[in-house]
DNA sequence: CAGTATCCGGTCTGATACTG
DNA sequence: CAGTATCAGACCGGATACTG
């Protein structure tokens, strides 16, 4: 277990720990990017699932798109007007392992005993997959195999 | 990529990932988070590398307890006497891979070309280690690979 | 040290209405 | 649909003080 520490190793205004929290890491912040990689694109569509306030998501949304993480396009179905909608960028993309993980935490801590409403699997072993850490190969380190390195 | 759809698959009022963003999705509890996983432990210790207010502070430490993600215990060092500490608990200790991953996602979208203050690699070849998800072998299997099932 | 109490100005929340 | 406007109330941020 790590050791009592006065203080931690990483100073705040340089941790990127820090700065991922700082970009994503409230309420209102983490549904919408729930939502969006389930699918969800229009302004209207967050608003009745989440039932967040109208004010709240259209900052949110452009807090998301100034981070980079989504972006605002247009998009036009057949016989329909163009609208708007807000997709992930490359960046959003890769928070998706991210919540994952923490959906996973919250089916093994945070609900008695019920059967998960969703599970990832191995599409061909069928195997349930978890998430972990691997090297450049796709072989897993587990934490106590892993060396953690402070810059100086 | 991932189709359009009006709303989740998943209701919001069962799905695990969400009650998970309601138990730690905010700025403040990330952040005691992100300083208890550094081994920081006490209430002042905590106060003073994060700046938070102390109300604001006393009220997240009691939320995390009760939500059994830290739990507060007395320790006593040698001729001093006893002290409260605030230590994560074994579902706590189950965050780490979660904020590790968010920490990396920081070090490839958030920070333009800087070298990150902390890295991950495997203890003995040295090699960067990355989140990723793993079958039960330990052998990784890629987003494209998994196959994602609802359950009805 | 480890908190709780208080105060104040600001932002966020939540509800509802209005507009292109 | 996709927002902006408005408004009351809650919560937050920051400061300071007080207690065991």
């Amino acid at each position: 277990m790590t050791p009592r520490a006065p203080r931690s190793p990483v100073p705040l205004e340089i941790c990127h720990l820090a700065k991922a929290i700082e970009a994503i890491g409230d309420r209102w912040t983490l549904l919408i990017l729930r939502s969006s990689l389930f699918g969800v694109r229009r302004f209207d569509d967050y608003q009745k699932e989440l039932g967040v306030p109208r004010t709240v998501l259209s900052g949110r949304l452009s807090k998301l798109v100034k981070a980079g993480v989504m972006a605002k396009q247009s998009y036009k179905e057949e016989g329909k007007r163009a609208r708007p909608e807000y997709v992930l960028t490359e960046a959003g993309e890769a928070l998706r392992p991210v919540l994952m993980a923490l959906t996973q935490w919250g089916d093994d801590w945070l609900s008695k005993g019920a059967t998960p409403p969703i599970s990832f699997t191995h599409a061909k072993s069928r195997q349930r997959v978890r998430p972990g850490f691997v090297d450049e190969d796709g072989k897993e380190t587990t934490l106590s195999e892993m060396r953690i390195s402070l810059r100086r």
